[in-house]
DNA sequence: GCGGTTATGAACCGATCAGTTCTATATGAT
DNA sequence: ATCATATAGAACTGATCGGTTCATAACCGC
């Protein structure tokens, strides 16, 4: 009984998610919020204990997002899953550049440690999701190591998205790494 | 004559250079720079336009003592100066951690396009230096996509540094790219 | 030591921040 | 149709933001 909301939790998500994304946490602000959710302070109070809570439920909601992409876990495992990793895993859909989680690393000093498990966790299952297609290429060096190397390319290449640089030396970059690796 | 100023610009730009880079440009206030420094916002207004002023003066700054430090270009040049650069690039003393320059990289979307230029030719230079080291090894591939690719996966580690997984994992995946890049 | 000059420190400014409260409105159950 | 209930929207709160103004204090040349 009573009166309906005219939102729900994930649409509100869904159209969060980016302001957060492209201008980081404290650049973001509650009006911004209203006006890109469509929701004003009311509703998203009711539904978020506060700025933070909604952020730590908008990076939830991304990393989500992201594993059902499954970028990793197509089968032959190998080479190639990495390759599409690094090449479309970091977006560059209009104001969303670089993945999320990456960019969020930056502001960890000021952001819940709720936030700080979700990266860790992620991370760690993506290295782990790295390192099986890696030993599936039974290379010389060990897949743990070169998975952990992996990752942190990534996230070289997702900050680098803030960057002019643009999409071409972005490929350029995974070819070389590609190159070398499959070499091994 | 008058009154004659109890600071210089450069002991303020090495107090205020460390907030910046822990904080970055937004959540620092003109309060946590004026404890910092010791200086107070007459003097600091005095001295810089505004707060994007100060941001950019001790990014220049900071670059400036970077390129200082000479790491690749220690003779002779080669891996071992490749090595230095991924090993001791990325800082960790006390609150500042990875490359103040890397860390700005995330907010460039309210920075102004002085800092945008002074990281971009930076980092033109870094990639420079990085190919004549990687030259003087003779590798099979072209020394220039290598350097690159090195710069990236440095930048990863940057960005890395705000995780916890310390520095020994950073150690063990420098490790792992160096082996790879001297056995091209 | 006096006067002109400059820096300092604090008060002040309007704007905006995250968050709360209060009123009006829309609804479902009866 | 009415009433209880839960919403939506806007007004409001105190704090803090970046930035300015202004009275006071410290200094140098004379």
């Amino acid at each position: 009984m009573g009166r309906p909301k005219n939102f729900n939790r994930e649409e509100v998500l869904e159209k969060a998610m980016p302001v957060f994304w492209k201008h980081g946490f404290s650049d973001t602000s509650l009006q911004e919020l209203e006006r890109a959710t469509g929701v004003n302070k009311s509703g998203l109070y009711s539904e978020f204990r506060d700025k933070r809570d909604l952020f730590v439920a908008c990076l939830r909601h991304y990393l989500e997002s992201q594993e059902k992409r499954g970028l990793l876990t197509k089968e032959p495992l190998g080479w190639d899953n990495v390759e599409t990793l690094l090449k479309h895993g970091p977006l560059n859909k209009g104001e969303q550049k670089g993945c999320f989680s990456v960019n969020s690393m930056r502001e960890f000093a000021i952001l819940p440690d709720e936030a700080h498990a979700l990266v860790a966790e992620n991370r760690a299952a993506l290295q782990s999701l790295l390192a099986m297609n890696i030993e599936a290429e039974n290379p010389k060096m060990d897949p743990r190591l070169l998975a952990e190397m992996v990752l942190s390319f990534f996230s070289g290449l997702c900050i680098e998205r803030n960057l002019e640089s643009g999409k071409a030396s972005s490929a350029r970059k995974i070819g070389s790494l590609m190159k070398m690796l499959r070499s091994l």
